[in-house]
DNA sequence: AAGTCTACTGACCAAACGGTCATAGGAATG
DNA sequence: CATTCCTATGACCGTTTGGTCAGTAGACTT
């Protein structure tokens, strides 16, 4: 709608950005963000390529945006779980299945996740902050980091290095997701959560009765 | 070298085979699959590009058999180890180091096996075989879902679904090799290890002395 | 020496991408 | 109604990519 008048323009102006962010999110589902194309998003928005620049002035900040936005709502979640009361394994499960759940509801959300979790060959990706991994990424991993290093000071927890450890953990549960998202009839996200919480807290081995 | 004898054509086509896949494999391992070009290839093989595709139909057709050669000289390694005599603990500890070791000393694989096991937007990827993974990844996790079926036959693994242990298992220690690529100066290889196996065997969390 | 065979070359092409800009046209203003 | 203002447009551009193909040159055959 062009010519819309002055004052609503501060009122459109959030709604466009919202608009252009949840459409990117959109694509970035289907095709990944490497696939994520300008003309796509534009298509998907209802709106024309030239329009998304008068938002965004260049694709990597639109990335950017998108991102930031999804890791926020996704930190604040596994925050809050980690956040309650109960045991260590109480805890961890109720972060573990925020975590999955979270991509269950919004599976839009995982391609982004991973894609900015193992960057690809970005161009000053790699210069400025590739070392490991997207500093998104390294903040989300350093909640499960600051749990375990808080369960280690308590001594509930072995001590195995707390960053290693929530790196390990991070992954293997990224790995279940994805083959989740793949699987046309997934087990119940209790069942995958289960063998998460159960395999770290008492461990795979069968120990002969002493 | 132009009019090679018509005898030596068919010692020559394998050594030229072999010289382009190398080729590849050095270009994946510094741009990723993605960033990963014909031209590249060629200027690092001493050829032209048109004469690549002398030898592959497409750039496709080449992504495969490197990825294939790739998998199964890690196939064949893991299945050693796997397949040694020792505990449970023993062979998994012996498995684990075999596969983080093996990306260790041929870090140009890594990118390579993270690209197999998470495909992109890839064309007919997605339609034949995208459901959960590339099918040389799935063989390659089932070699690790049979180690914990048969040690579930034997009372030794609690019965977790062995794929999916697997499954979180290779993702895991993906992460973790990830993060050590990235490393200036990564922690011993057995330091890596045995957090793995020590978590995963006896679990990270102190039981209370019953 | 003339002719043939063929591995090899690199200029070339079409497609797809991110990004630009002159233009359009509805709302506000007078 | 005339003028101004501004969002939105999509044709266009430069670059990069996978892939092609007419032509080159060196070794074999006769």
């Amino acid at each position: 709608m062009p010519g819309t008048s002055k004052k609503l323009r501060e009122l459109l102006e959030p709604v466009r950005i919202r608009e252009i962010g949840e459409a990117a999110l959109r694509v970035v589902s289907r095709k990944g963000l490497e696939g994520m194309t300008m003309q796509e998003i534009a298509d998907e928005a209802g709106l024309a390529k030239g329009t998304l620049y008068l938002y965004f002035d260049s694709r990597e900040e639109l990335v950017v945006h998108v991102a930031e936005s999804a890791f926020q709502e996704l930190h604040l979640a596994v925050t809050e779980a980690l956040g309650r009361e109960g045991t260590f394994p109480d805890r961890l499960a109720a972060a573990t299945l925020t975590h999955v759940e979270f991509f269950e509801h919004r599976r839009d959300l995982f391609r982004l996740f991973l894609s900015v979790a193992h960057p690809g060959p970005g161009a000053d990706h790699s210069a400025r902050h590739h070392r490991s991994g997207h500093p998104l990424y390294r903040a989300y991993l350093d909640l499960f980091a600051s749990f375990f290093a808080a369960g280690q000071a308590r001594g509930e927890i072995r001590p195995f290095p707390p960053d290693r450890l929530a790196l390990f953990v991070a992954e293997g549960l990224a790995g279940l997701i994805l083959r989740r998202l793949g699987e046309t009839d997934p087990p119940p996200v209790e069942e995958d959560v289960r063998l998460v919480v159960d395999a770290l807290t008492g461990g795979i081995h069968v120990r002969r009765t002493p």
